[in-house]
DNA sequence: AGCACGCCGACT
DNA sequence: GTCGGCGTGCTC
């Protein structure tokens, strides 16, 4: 007896094949099995995904099934939460549930032939190593601590956990994390971080007070710099239920976790959580999801929360209930120094063309020469992002890309930072063979050059003269670079450092007393609406970077400068005052008053072709196709424009905007659709690829 | 999405 | 004579 079985395969959305595909079993398979199927002429990883539909009765000639090839021996099935949470990503944002399924199991299961699988369940686990790492003495949790503890346990969540550089997060995830692993055998926790490697103390914080206890296996890691045989076992190893603890980056949302009880979410405003290409999800916001449908508790973390999370946290007021998630403020910051005080400088009364100021540069060496460390924010690598010729006007543009290349002066090239076009630096104009072309506006490189000059004559309290390092994307592009600059620093060999936002992160640099950011003004009138929001969160973030040692005996208090045209802009009013709440109350005033997430909800159809017209008459047709649903559905549909950056590696792109005041019509709209978007590609060939993107971070 | 099949141009 | 370019169409 054969019994027709539905099975999930990596199959695109909308070809023909989107859904399960049915195959023929001679036994009974549980939902959840991953199996070998046949389809075409390969064999391909599915899983088991339930009842196969009826027989249409109506089809003139039934389909002939093919069996399935072969079962995955020894692996427990897929759980129906597991399942469910594929199902809503995949239709939430308008992809197959097969592809968002089997891109998220590890790479290997997919790989390894029957065989080779086979070979893999026989190799012995070896024996846990020997209990040998210290205990260590458990801080005492602080009152704050302790209150936000006991209300985690009581009440359902989710939680945000709304806390201050500093005011001790972290002490809440593993104490809320041990309560758990103390109370139930089995339970499993899920830790989110946004980048790992930007974050290793968190994971070093985690073994140390975990391993001990639990041993060195409970805790594994998941994240894309693991190989893939790094990969299969800690996905084995939290399928299994032996591992208590994963620790991952966005992908871990998928991971399967049998007994999964609290999702912490660290850092949750972070733009990592949004996965940029496939499937385009949101951990974060799966992660609510996910907490909801398993029963486990959700905690999202941060010291400035995306507004989406501060608005859906809001309490009741008079008029109004509270919003779907419970507000947790953690406003001290514990064993460390005070928050550093904000001082601003007003650019418009400088010389024109002034870098740092006299002010800036007078308390930097007065600090220097005190032995205290520097970090100077730029968010622009290279040496200048244009070469400009002064007598033609010649601009180093990429040829392929509508953006101009920077110049790198230390290899002295001229690189596309969009698509990688590098060229040696020409010596004369390429255009009128004037030899005077000279760099216009500044970026990492150029200011660790200007700062050595600056700052020649100082010396430290040894009598050494000051170091000055550079840490961003292009001085780390080596494997270990980062870790290796970021141990000089913290062995106070650097004096200052200077670097794009990835020296705000995370990392704990104990002898900073004055952070200084520079060149922040274009986020505040930028033309995307969340540019404010990333930017108060940087400044945020790189203000926590100072004063992180209380016990540093300091001669005047730590300091973040900002130098800005714009000093009195309410940003930097509220980062003065340390006052999140202050700035997101007043951005999402301003959102409402525009009809802006979080009061409404937006997506994005992005296509791409040979050249612009063709990508925006693939839009338009979209949009004429969706006009009669959108209008029903009090969905607005905004013309096709040209992206920011409009043409990429001699790609053109362009988006369309998609709006609507509820989430539910834009998705019921969004999923009617999705046919007449793939049913137009056949009369829009020139267009290379079209995807749609269900909550856009930018637009 | 793969991967075959198929029908036209320059090479050992 | 073949190798290989990518257009079209199919996969339970």
């Amino acid at each position: 007896m054969s019994h027709p079985t539905s099975v999930m395969v990596h199959t695109p959305a909308h070809s023909g094949l989107s859904g399960a595909l049915t195959y023929e079993s001679d036994i009974v398979l549980d939902p959840g099995t991953l199996v070998r199927v046949p389809l075409g002429s390969r064999e391909l990883l599915g899983v088991v995904w339930g009842d196969a539909p009826p027989v249409d009765p109506a089809a003139q000639a039934p389909l002939q099934l093919r069996a399935i090839a072969s079962v995955l021996e020894g692996l427990a099935p897929l759980s129906a939460h597991w399942r469910q949470l594929v199902q809503f990503a995949a239709r939430y944002y308008q992809r197959s549930a097969g592809e968002v399924a089997l891109a998220s199991l590890p790479s290997q299961l997919r790989d390894l032939s029957a065989e080779q699988w086979a070979r893999r369940l026989m190799r012995k686990p070896k024996p846990p190593l020997a209990n040998d790492a210290p205990l260590q003495a458990i801080p005492k949790p602080t009152d704050e601590q302790a209150h936000v503890l006991a209300e985690i346990g009581a009440q359902k969540g989710p939680f945000l956990l709304f806390g201050n550089t500093g005011s001790g997060k972290t002490e809440v995830y593993l104490r809320a994390a041990q309560a758990l692993l103390e109370r139930d055998p089995h339970a499993q926790i899920l830790v989110m971080v946004p980048e790992i490697n930007l974050t290793p103390q968190l994971e070093e914080r985690f073994r140390a007070r975990f391993a001990p206890q639990w041993g060195p296996e409970c805790l594994v890691a998941m994240h894309s710099s693991l190989t893939p045989a790094q990969r299969l076992k800690n996905w084995l190893a939290a399928h299994s239920g032996e591992a208590r603890i994963v620790l991952g980056t966005r992908m871990a949302v998928f991971a399967s976790m049998p007994h999964l009880q609290l999702i912490v979410v660290d850092e949750e405003h972070d733009p990592s959580y949004k996965q940029q290409e496939g499937a385009r999800y949101s951990a974060r916001d799966l992660a609510i999801y996910r907490g909801q449908l398993e029963g486990a508790k959700v905690i999202l973390g941060s010291a400035t929360p995306s507004l989406e999370s501060w608005h859906h946290s809001r309490p009741a007021t008079t008029s109004e209930p509270a919003g779907r998630y419970m507000r947790l403020a953690m406003p001290s910051r514990v064993g460390q120094g005070a928050l550093p005080l904000v001082r601003r400088v007003d650019m418009n009364r400088q010389p024109y063309k002034t870098v740092f100021s006299n002010h800036l540069l007078d308390a930097m060496r007065e600090r220097l020469t005190r032995g205290e460390q520097i970090l100077v924010l730029l968010n622009r690598r290279g040496y200048a992002p244009v070469l400009h010729c002064n007598d033609c006007g010649w601009k180093s543009e990429c040829p392929h890309c509508s953006a101009f290349r920077v110049f790198h002066k230390l290899d002295r090239t001229l690189r596309c930072h969009h698509c990688g076009f590098t060229q040696p630096v020409p010596r004369a104009c390429p255009t009128c063979g004037n030899l005077d072309i000279s760099p216009l506006g500044r970026g990492t490189e150029q200011l660790e050059e200007h700062l050595a000059d600056l700052l020649a004559d100082v010396c430290r309290p040894d009598g050494e003269p000051i170091r000055i390092a550079r840490i961003d994307a292009d001085s780390t592009r080596l494997k270990g670079e980062l870790e290796r600059q970021l141990a000089e620093v913290h062995a106070g060999a650097v004096d200052v450092l200077v670097g794009t936002q990835m020296i705000a992160k995370g990392h704990d640099f104990r002898r900073v007393t004055l952070v200084a950011a520079l060149n922040t003004d274009g986020a505040l009138f930028s033309s995307d609406f969340r540019a404010p929001e990333r930017l108060f969160s940087l400044l945020m973030q790189a203000a926590g970077r100072a004063g992180r040692d209380a016990n540093m005996q300091l001669v005047s208090p730590c300091e973040m400068w900002v130098q800005s045209h714009h000093p009195l802009h309410p940003l930097f009013e509220a980062l003065k005052q340390h006052d999140y709440p202050a700035f997101a109350e007043q951005q999402l005033k301003e959102r409402e008053q525009a009809t802006l997430p979080p009061f409404s909800f937006q997506a994005l159809v992005r296509a791409e072709a040979r050249n612009q017209e063709a990508a925006q008459d693939f839009l338009n047709a979209a949009r004429d196709a969706g006009a009669a649903l959108a209008d029903e559905l009090l969905v607005d549909l905004y013309p096709a424009v040209p992206m920011t950056i409009q043409r990429v590696a001699n790609i053109e792109r362009a988006q369309m905007l998609i709006e609507c005041t509820s989430r539910k019509a834009l998705q019921h709209f969004l999923a009617h659709w999705q046919a007449d978007l793939h049913a137009m590609r056949s009369a829009h060939r020139q267009v290379i690829r079209w995807a749609v993107d269900v909550d856009p971070l930018a637009i």
